[in-house]
DNA sequence: CGACGGGACGC
DNA sequence: CGACGGGACGC
């Protein structure tokens, strides 16, 4: 049972990557103490005590592998600075390089507390959130997002404030988020600065929430700067920001020609209580605000709503008739727009939004509510159009109509998707009612999808 | 006819 | 400052 072959030995050293630690102790310590101080934190699999060749004295440098990375994670947090001897100097405490790197620094904390996970395009940085938080407090939460559309692109990031509890959670949390430990985020520019404090702050740094300031003059021409006030401050900040991320954006993009849509973040990822949302016309903004400042949203809260930069008049003739088209134009049938109509249900919009942006040749019960997203699904429709697929909102509106609709699938370049269910006999009513029936000109061929392809093992490695 | 399965942050 | 040993299945 003990390591034999080379080969083997060294593979084990990295496997699985982050699990062996460096350790940096007084000469005097003997290889028994440290295993016996650290096996408490997990499952020891090898010590090894550096030691000089001729001398066979320690050079006061040892490494533990442990079997998993949380282990020695853990074991890094709890014994860095430790005193194991009386009268010798407290030892230091790392995640041990990677046996194929020749770089010599340490691995900083800011290295192993983010992780890098793949989420359900529904996901809000509140869904990420309550999923990862079991693992370990979170310090922040993002989700990368099409910067014009403010769609999630179904990736996220997670910084825990521990490496263990970054370790936990990619060891634990469900195979199909494939959580990975996230590159550190300014990439290869900096060459290896010495000073251990400086990555620390670089980082803090990082989430830059003034950039849209730096805009060009001019270019904000129809911007509306939001605020949105909640009652209290009080602990419930998740709630707070993370939240209405989504919701802001899905309520001011049932204006047409809403071109971006930021919630305006601190260093930390919190939420400020503003958001910055710009339309490609004064009509659509004056429109805004004509119509959600002062809107109580989400229920208890009042937005208000302003038009960033002040100079411009809004009530001039011009801006009135703009404001008067828009309106025209989302009253008029047919408006194809995004949207998320969850919300516009919700919104008091729901005049505009349900009024025949459907034409279909079947009698279709009135729209159900989506499954939460992370739901279990039960069924998924394989879909084909002809001659072009429907736009994602406009399948959610028709296809959620059966009950337990998790989740809309186009495959990008084809015409064809596939509809997620939490339950079987809605999916089957779906596909019942649906197949063969043509929306919005569009014929749709509804079946049961072919089981999915048994999913590829690779992941990327962080070492 | 018509098939999914991937991965990176406005410095 | 403080970074990598020992020793070798059986085809």
């Amino acid at each position: 049972m003990e390591e034999c072959a080379s080969k083997q030995v060294t593979e084990n050293l990295d496997d699985p990557p982050n699990s062996r630690l460096f350790v940096v102790t007084s000469r005097s310590i003997a290889e028994d103490v440290l295993r016996e101080s650290f096996s408490v934190f997990g499952d020891i699999q090898a010590v090894w005590l550096v030691k000089d060749k001729q001398t066979k004295e320690s050079k006061g440098i040892c490494y533990v592998k442990f079997a998993k990375s949380s282990q020695a994670c853990l074991a890094m947090e709890e014994m860095h600075g430790k005193v194991l001897v009386e009268g010798t100097k407290p030892i230091k405490v790392f995640i041990a390089q990677s046996r194929s790197s020749s770089r010599h620094r340490d691995v900083e904390d800011e290295e192993l507390t983010r992780i890098f996970v793949m989420i359900p395009k529904t996901f809000s940085e509140e869904d990420l959130k309550n999923t990862f938080k079991e693992y370990g407090e979170i310090e922040y939460c993002v989700i990368i997002k099409n910067k014009s559309t403010g769609e999630s692109k179904g990736l996220g990031y997670v910084r825990y404030y521990k490496p263990s509890q970054a370790a936990l959670a990619i060891e634990k949390c469900d195979k199909t988020y494939r959580a990975i430990l996230a590159e550190p985020r300014t990439k290869a520019a900096t060459t290896e600065d010495y000073s251990g404090a400086a990555a620390r702050v670089d980082y803090m740094g990082g989430n830059d929430s003034m950039n849209q300031y730096a805009l060009p003059l001019g270019t904000q021409l129809f911007d509306c700067i939001i605020n949105y006030l909640f009652n209290d401050s009080s602990k419930d900040v998740t709630t707070t920001s993370n939240m209405t991320e989504e919701q802001i954006f899905a309520l001011f993009d049932i204006i047409p020609g809403m071109e971006y849509c930021e919630l305006q973040r601190d260093a930390y990822g919190m939420s400020k209580g503003h958001a910055l949302i710009r339309y490609s016309n004064l009509g659509s903004a004056v429109y805004a605000k004509e119509k959600l400042n002062g809107f109580e949203y989400p229920p208890g809260n009042r937005l208000a709503v302003n038009f960033f930069d002040d100079g411009e008049d809004r009530c001039s003739p011009v801006g009135r008739m703009a404001m008067q088209f828009v309106a025209a134009q989302m009253m008029s049938a047919v408006w194809n727009g995004p949207s998320t109509s969850q919300v516009m249900k919700s919104s008091g919009f729901s005049a505009v939004s349900s009024m025949s942006r459907i034409q279909t040749d079947v009698n279709l019960p009135p729209p159900k509510k989506l499954a939460p997203p992370d739901s279990k699904t039960k069924e998924r429709l394989f879909v084909v159009f002809s001659p072009s697929p429907l736009p994602p909102d406009v399948l959610e509106d028709v296809f959620c109509r059966f009950g337990s609709l998790i989740e809309v699938h186009l495959v990008p370049g084809r015409k064809v998707g596939y509809m997620k269910y939490a339950d079987k006999q809605c999916a089957d009513e779906a596909m019942s009612v649906l197949h063969g029936r043509v929306v919005n000109g569009v014929k749709m061929k509804v079946m049961l999808a072919d089981p999915p392809r048994e999913e590829s093992h690779k992941r990327l490695r962080t070492y």
